[in-house]
DNA sequence: TCAACATATGCGTTTTTGCGCATATGAAAA
DNA sequence: TTTTCATATGCGCAAAAACGCATATGTTGA
């Protein structure tokens, strides 16, 4: 029971959900100066609520130079298949700010 | 974004996991004396936390006599209708005890 | 090797949540 | 109309969560 209560409760928080959100309809890595950007909060609350959400075990990390990049971790139960559905219900207008935002930096990343 | 998160929220403790888990399987009104005994709370926690999980609107309410009988909300959003397929994915396996004394409960009942 | 950058974390504080106890409210039964 | 039963809630406390600040860690580039 503890695991599926870890994960409501990493979802019930707004800086998380939107981290979630993002990574939803992204569909990228995306790195902790990026998520900072896009949402606009502090490095290390950033840092935190990423602790939180790979602790429920819904994102992984990799490594690469300075960086670490962030992304969803694979599907691995129903139960997470349709956690990931549910989040993909919240439209985007609930996160007009944030996508904006969001679209521009990946645009300007370098190849 | 709040409306979200509050019903993540309502979902990440235990006990409201569980009333929530509950009504989805049994498909009935309950009382909060039943939820009491099948889950083992008090009864003013049990009360708690039934208002917190119709302030998220999850549940409703509907007084007969002394009796107050909770029941899932009606369906009314996709987002709502994901997250009640989420619930169901979690498996009776997590819920032995309270699913028996449940059904002993509801065979219990007067007609 | 040292400065600059990206990320993580320890510590103390504030806020939120859950709980136990007592008691209030409201309906039904005696 | 008083008692009993079912449910809800106010209050105080304890545990957990979130945060701000400072700083540690680790990597790259000068």
């Amino acid at each position: 029971m503890d695991e599926y209560i870890n994960i409501f409760k990493a979802l019930s928080d707004a800086t998380r959900l939107k981290i979630v959100w993002l990574l939803t309809n992204i569909d990228e890595k995306i790195c902790v100066s990026e998520i900072v950007e896009v949402l606009d909060e502090y490095q290390y609350n950033v840092s935190r609520h990423l602790k939180i959400l790979k602790k429920a075990k819904l994102v992984e990390e990799i490594k690469e130079g300075k960086w670490v990049f962030y992304y969803l971790t694979p599907i691995n139960s129903e139960f997470r298949q349709l956690i990931q559905e549910t989040i993909k219900t919240i439209p985007e207008s609930q996160m007009n700010k944030e996508i904006h935002k969001c679209k521009i930096l990946l645009a300007e990343r370098p190849k």
